[in-house]
DNA sequence: TGAGTAAGCTTACCAGGTAAATGTAACACG
DNA sequence: CGTGTTACATTTACCTGGTAAGCTTACTCA
C-alpha cells in the first residue's frame, strides 16, 4: 500500500540515504552540506528533510531496529532482563551485525561518526532513547519486580562503555577476531555486574 | 589580575547572564533568541558568544563547578569512591545547594529546563563530561583498581537516574521536605547498589 | 472523469553560530 | 609623555541546519 507510483518516495529516500552516505563516509559528516547531499541526489533540500528528520539520519537511519530487537528480546525472554540481553548482545555480535560495531565493513563509518561531534551526540542521544524504551517495557512486564528505570540505566550505560571501548580499540587497529573474543568477554562481565545490582 | 578597568569583562559577562536568565524563565528558552538577549544587555551579538561558547550556557554556567565538587571529593576521600560520592551527594541535598536539584528557589529554573530540548542535551551533554571526567580522575587514582570507566559510567547513570525522578516528581508539585527526604533514600539506595557492583 | 493524495518543487525565512576587520579604553613602560 | 599592547566590544557579512507555505505533477480509485 506504501509508494505507489515509479516517481516513488521510497527509492528517492533511499537513494538518497546512499548519495549522503558516500559523501559522509568521503569527506566526513560536517564537511557536507545538507544542499550538497541534495543536489548530489539530483533533489531539493526540502525534499531531504521531508524523507529524514535529521542530518544525522541521513547516516544512521538503521538505529530504530536496535529498539525493536531489543523490545523483542524482553518480551520473548524465558529467563532473567539481563540475561536475555546479554544473549541478544552476543547473537549480534556472532552475526557480525551492523549494530554490535564488530562487523565486517564497518570501520569507514565508525571512524565517520567518532569524528563527528554531531554524530556522536546523535548517538548519545539514541542511547536515551534506548533507555526510555526499556525502563517502559519493564515497568510494564508483570514479571519484572524491580526499579525498571534504574535498571534500564545501568544496563544501557554497562552495554555503552563496552561497545565505545570495542570501537576506540578497533579504530585502533586491533586485529577483528582477538577484537570480538576481547569484545565477548568483556560484554559478559559487564552484564554479570549488573546482573547482581538488578533485583528482579 | 583579571578585568582591570571598569568597562569590565566580568561585569558585562553577568549582565549578560542576568538578562537571558530572567527572560528566559519567563518566556521559555526557545523562545528567546539570542539577538534578543543581546539588545536586552545592551550588546551585539557577537559579544554574547564570545562570553559563552553556548546558548545553553547562558543558563546553565554552574555546571563546571560540580564537576571541580566531584573530583575534590574522590581526591580527598578517606575510605570508597562510591561512598564518597554518596556523601557528597547527601551533603549537596543538605545545604539545598542549586546542584541538588532540590534547592529552594529553583523551581522556575528546572520548569524552564524541562521544557527545552537544547537545554535537556545539554544536561545529557554534561553527564558525559562528568562521567570522562570521574573516569580519568578514578584511572589515575592509584587506590582504585578497578574498571574506572564501567564504574563511572555505572555511578553517573544512578546519580542521574535519582535526581531525574526527583525533579519530574518537583515539578509535579510534590511536598518539599516529603520530597527531600525521599530523594535521600533513594540516593542511597541507588548507591548502595553501585557500591555492590563497583569493586575497587 | 474527477477527487484525493503522495511526492516533489520553489521561494522565503529564521536562528544559532563563525569570521574578519575595526574601534577604543586602559594599562605598561621606555 | 607618547607609544604600543591587551582586552573588550562593535559592525558587517556570511554559512548552515531547519521550517513554512503554497504550487505542481502524477498516480489511484471511486
Amino acid at each position: 500500500m506504501p509508494n505507489r507510483g515509479d516517481r516513488g518516495g521510497a527509492r528517492t529516500r533511499a537513494r538518497i540515504a546512499e548519495v549522503a552516505t558516500a559523501l559522509f563516509l568521503e569527506r566526513g559528516f560536517d564537511e557536507v552540506t545538507i544542499a550538497e547531499v541534495a543536489a548530489a541526489a539530483g533533489v531539493s533540500k526540502v525534499t531531504v528533510f521531508s524523507h529524514f528528520e535529521r542530518k544525522e539520519d541521513l547516516l544512521l537511519d538503521r538505529l530504530p531496529e536496535a529498539i525493536e530487537l531489543v523490545r523483542s528480546a524482553v518480551r520473548t525472554r524465558t529467563g532473567g532482563v539481563v540475561d536475555a540481553l546479554r544473549q541478544l548482545a552476543l547473537t549480534l555480535l556472532d552475526e557480525g551485525h551492523v549494530l554490535s560495531g564488530v562487523g565486517g565493513d564497518v570501520e569507514p563509518l565508525m571512524r565517520t561518526v567518532a569524528e563527528s561531534p554531531a554524530l556522536i551526540a546523535r548517538l548519545r542521544a539514541f542511547g536515551y532513547e534506548m533507555e526510555a524504551e526499556l525502563a517502559a517495557e519493564l515497568a510494564a512486564d508483570t514479571r519484572f519486580s524491580g526499579d525498571a528505570v534504574l535498571a534500564a540505566a545501568l544496563v544501557v550505560a554497562a552495554y555503552r562503555t563496552v561497545a565505545v571501548a570495542t570501537v576506540r580499540r578497533r579504530l585502533e587497529g586491533e586485529d577483528l577476531a582477538e577484537l570480538a573474543e576481547s569484545h565477548r568477554e568483556r560484554l559478559t562481565q559487564a552484564f554479570d555486574v549488573v546482573e547482581r545490582m538488578v533485583s528482579e
